[in-house]
DNA sequence: TGTACATCAGTGAACGCGCGTTCACTGATGTAC
DNA sequence: TGTACATCAGTGAACGCGCGTTCACTGATGTAC
């Protein structure tokens, strides 16, 4: 049997740890992993080989600090979510006073980290994907994201907006929403300007869940934007082609 | 090399067809891609083998009829986009003449396509899956889909509903709003009443993106009934364990 | 100060699996002479 | 009416690939006596 090639291609200038600093491989591991999610969009070309790969190791020597994949992917997610919800509340935080500006900082935010983390978003939020059980469902660190939803628009009814769904419903739907919309921006080619319309309907969704009483008008009612991408989707949603 | 096991397993009571109905087999291979499609809610498990299987032939047969796994799974796939078409329009139809309603129907419908056939859902709508090449993009026929929404608004707006978004925003926002809810609800353990919550965010979309301007509340604006597939989500969506 | 030994950090080769697909074949059925 | 031949509908075995993972090993470094 001759024909299975090299297999593990290590060593590409990566020097053995010393004595006591075996810790150090595994941290350089699961930076790998969050280098490569980000490169790709997509997590079916995440092997242990390619993560070996891009460590300068033989794929064994992963095993030495993890148990087996779905302990390595688990790993370098867990604290994304921290992060996201992080990137959240400083868009929040840098928003200004206005509570609804607020939730549409936090909206963009989400859409943004999304978008420019494609790869780990699919893994956070796409669940029964190989490597995260259904058990692990119930302790979902996704819901801190949402619960800054619920939060903001707690603030935003408490300062006297008009919410025309309750808040649990609100939230739902706002997550779910943008959840869509950024689903719909990852299936189809992006560049930046799709990013661009994307953000323009989390404005528009925030704004038909917050509306101002005092009859000003919302953020943006006038139409999106006409870009390439624009045009993308709405060749999408048309019954005729452009 | 004695190793590799049986490999296609044919001749399952399945009689050879007579000389000149070969297209009848190609009329089971698509079937039993539907079957398949129908029975398990994800993708990865339809192989070549697998259909043969379950149209009672040997995986190489499949060749005769298709070019490829892309054809096939193309094949299967190809009429169910007026499938969910036909029974959106059905739907509306059977709503009566208020154009809200209808367009409640309509998206009930969408959902409850989704939901019923998740293996084809996501094959339709979640594009950068193995089986479809972004060249078919621009032909997608999800177009007529949301054509159907865009119609349905139309006749909101002509019957004196207010919309909040351009019309054009409002399909764009619904479509991935319904979509980002299905996805949810595929993502968890789905039972009956995890669709039920699902139809009524759908409805609070609905009413959020259709105003009925005489000041009479929507359809629901009341707090969601209390299911366990609410409580499930809910567990998702809340910052402490309920 | 030397040396046997344990431990650490990591490697190369391979296993077993499932996949899409190819290839040479087989047997039944129709058709031309 | 018989028979050679083409065609049709399909099969069994195998190829080559990539995957997660295992296994026996290797060489450097620390430690006990």
């Amino acid at each position: 049997m001759e024909t299975r090639p090299k297999d593990t291609g290590a060593g590409n200038g990566r020097e053995r740890s010393q004595r006591g600093q075996g810790a150090q491989l595994r941290r350089e591991i699961v930076a790998a992993v969050q280098h490569l999610l980000a490169e790709w969009g997509s997590a079916d070309k995440l092997t242990m080989r390619a993560v070996a790969k891009e460590v300068g190791i033989s794929a064994p020597s992963i095993y030495l600090h993890f148990a087996d994949k779905t302990e390595l992917v688990w790993a370098a997610l867990a604290d994304r979510y921290d992060e996201l919800v992080a990137q959240m509340a400083a868009a929040e935080a840098r928003a200004g006073t206005d509570a609804r500006n607020g939730l549409r900082a936090q909206a963009h935010a989400y859409c943004l980290f999304a978008m420019n983390n494609p790869g780990h978003y699919r893994l956070m939020f796409e669940v029964r994907q190989p490597t995260v059980e259904p058990s692990r469902i119930s302790g979902h660190p996704a819901r801190h994201v949402s619960a800054s939803f619920r939060a903001a628009l707690h603030r935003c009814r408490e300062t006297g907006y008009t919410l025309p769904l309750p808040i649990e419903q609100a939230a739902q739907t706002l997550w779910a929403a943008l959840h869509g919309m950024v689903a719909l921006h990852h299936s189809l080619y992006h560049d930046e300007s799709s990013e661009t319309l994307t953000l323009h309907l989390a404005d528009g969704m925030v704004d038909s869940l917050v509306v101002d009483p005092s009859g000003m008008p919302s953020h943006s009612p006038t139409a999106a934007p006409e870009t390439e991408a624009s045009r993308l989707i709405r060749g999408l949603l048309s019954p005729t082609q452009p």
